[in-house]
RNA sequence: CGGGCCGGCGUAUGAUGGUAGUACGCCUGCUUUGGGAGCAGGUAGACCGAGUUCGACUCUCGGCGGCCCGACCA
């Protein structure tokens, strides 16, 4: 895309009610737009990574065998009275809504509940389950106080799956299944050495829950580390007894400030059997359905790797997520010899279909140079009049800062 | 939800109970062109309502909105 093109803008300046890094760079980088309090619109840049984590979130969820699927914001208030979640004392962050018609209806804090309903028409016999259905879905959370940038917002995009089994076994084989899929997602975003998987407070269903909590000096919660054995537990369960369950030693951990990126729960029957979802055995017994439940939210996951993959300068996007994986950046002038380099150049990569933002804008190196750190695109390709004597041009990193020289075909 | 702070050109920010200023941006012109250029000219602003006052952007009250600390965060 030309930059000349863009709409947005970058911003010399951060805003002065944004304290948090991943807002102030995604602003000022011009990614995002803030709303309200807790809620931000994504521009194009935004977008573009938002949907290069979405698509590598499907592809591990496809590989999972998880079938996609999109529920409603609207949500049906009888169903969550029958799970007793709709009740304002059992769940405090709901928006409710009046119906014109009288009733009232609630935008989607998540999505047990839709989903339980939704399987009660399509699952009944042994022979359909086990099923795993995941969706990428806007929630709703009337936080008292959002803060942390696009971490923590009253309206986010979060990827949901849920999982369906006959049995305990059977269920905690799709957990297992999907832990190892959430390995493979942080890992393809970047974060898999600096994420790791937490336990932390079980609730109802089981002694502990799992999360995926992300190292990050911005993060919310505080877990203590073993670094050998790669798993932690959050301060809110820490103890001698579940060191002890654990296997782990006081002496080997580490006290780390995180944010959670992902988490992952044993549903047990709890909304299969509020919500009737049962199957009928091999000997025409029925069971109520097992389940699971397992997050990721994709706008956050963009604010914390804005907060992680950045410096001083600004952002710096991994090439898994970035919005596109080169910024030509030209130094000429209108219609000068530099120029048209530099528009061949971004004919060619635009022709091969690789995604590159060309800065093709009347300015000063200085203020392109200062952009595209800002704007954090992996390799910068600068085309000026050193490029074109030396028929090399400077490829540089824009995490590392490493420099490559590379003719116009190398780059193809 | 408890406590604190705040609300001014597009952005950031200074000052003040008495003409609302500066920088950046933006527009015009000239010069400049590998790390946010220079000169000249121009554009653009007090959250809403009530009160105090000769006079309110400034003080008081209410509303709306934002930020921070805590609480909360299947």
């Amino acid at each position: 895309m030309r930059q000349s093109a863009l709409f947005t803008k970058t911003r010399r300046e951060a805003p002065a009610d944004e304290v948090a890094k991943n807002a102030q760079l995604l602003i000022r980088a011009g990614y995002v737009h803030k709303e309200m309090a807790g809620v931000y619109s994504y521009l194009p840049l935004g977008l573009r990574v938002l949907k290069n984590i979405e698509q590598i979130i499907r592809e591990e969820m496809n590989a999972l065998g998880g079938q996609e699927l999109v529920m409603t914001a609207l949500q049906d208030k009888a169903l969550w009275e029958r799970t007793d979640r709709w009740d304002d004392e059992k769940v405090d962050s709901w928006f409710k809504i009046a119906l014109k018609t009288g009733g009232e209806t609630g935008l989607a804090i998540t999505h047990e509940e839709p989903l339980t309903s939704i399987m009660t028409e399509h699952v009944s016999s042994y022979r359909d389950l086990p099923v795993m259905v995941y969706q990428f879905q806007t929630k709703f959370r009337n936080e008292l106080r959002a803060k942390s940038g696009v971490m923590r917002g009253k309206e986010f995009l979060m990827k949901d799956l849920y999982s369906f089994a006959r049995t305990d076994s059977e269920h905690q084989a799709q957990y297992d299944a999907a832990r190892e899929a959430y390995k493979k997602i942080f890992k393809r975003l970047g974060i898999g050495e600096r994420t790791y998987i937490t336990f932390a407070s079980g609730g109802v269903f089981s002694e502990f829950s799992e999360e995926f909590q992300t190292l990050s000096d911005a993060g919310e919660d505080t877990i203590f580390v073993d670094k050998e054995k790669k798993i932690a537990v959050n301060k809110e369960v820490m103890s001698d007894a579940t060191l002890q369950k654990l296997g782990l030693t006081k002496e080997a951990l580490v006290e780390k400030k995180v944010i959670e990126a992902g988490n992952i729960f044993h549903l047990g029957t709890r909304f299969s059997e509020a919500l009737g979802l049962a199957y009928t055995d091999e000997q025409g017994k029925r069971h109520p359905v097992v389940m699971g439940s397992y997050g990721i939210g994709v706008t956050r996951m963009l604010g914390i790797l804005a907060e992680v993959m950045s410096d001083e300068k600004g952002l710096a996007w991994p090439e898994s997520v970035a919005p596109f994986k080169y910024h030509i950046v030209s130094l000429g002038q209108k219609g000068d010899e530099v120029s048209r380099a530099a528009d061949a150049l971004y004919a060619d990569l635009t022709q091969k279909s690789i995604e590159v933002l060309y800065d093709d804008r009347e300015a000063r190196a200085g203020e392109k140079f200062a952009d595209s750190d800002l704007i954090g695109i992996p390799y910068r390709i600068v085309v000026g009049k050193e490029a074109l004597a030396s028929g090399e041009y400077e490829v540089v990193a824009r995490a590392t800062g490493a420099v490559a020289k590379k003719t116009h075909g190398e780059i193809l």
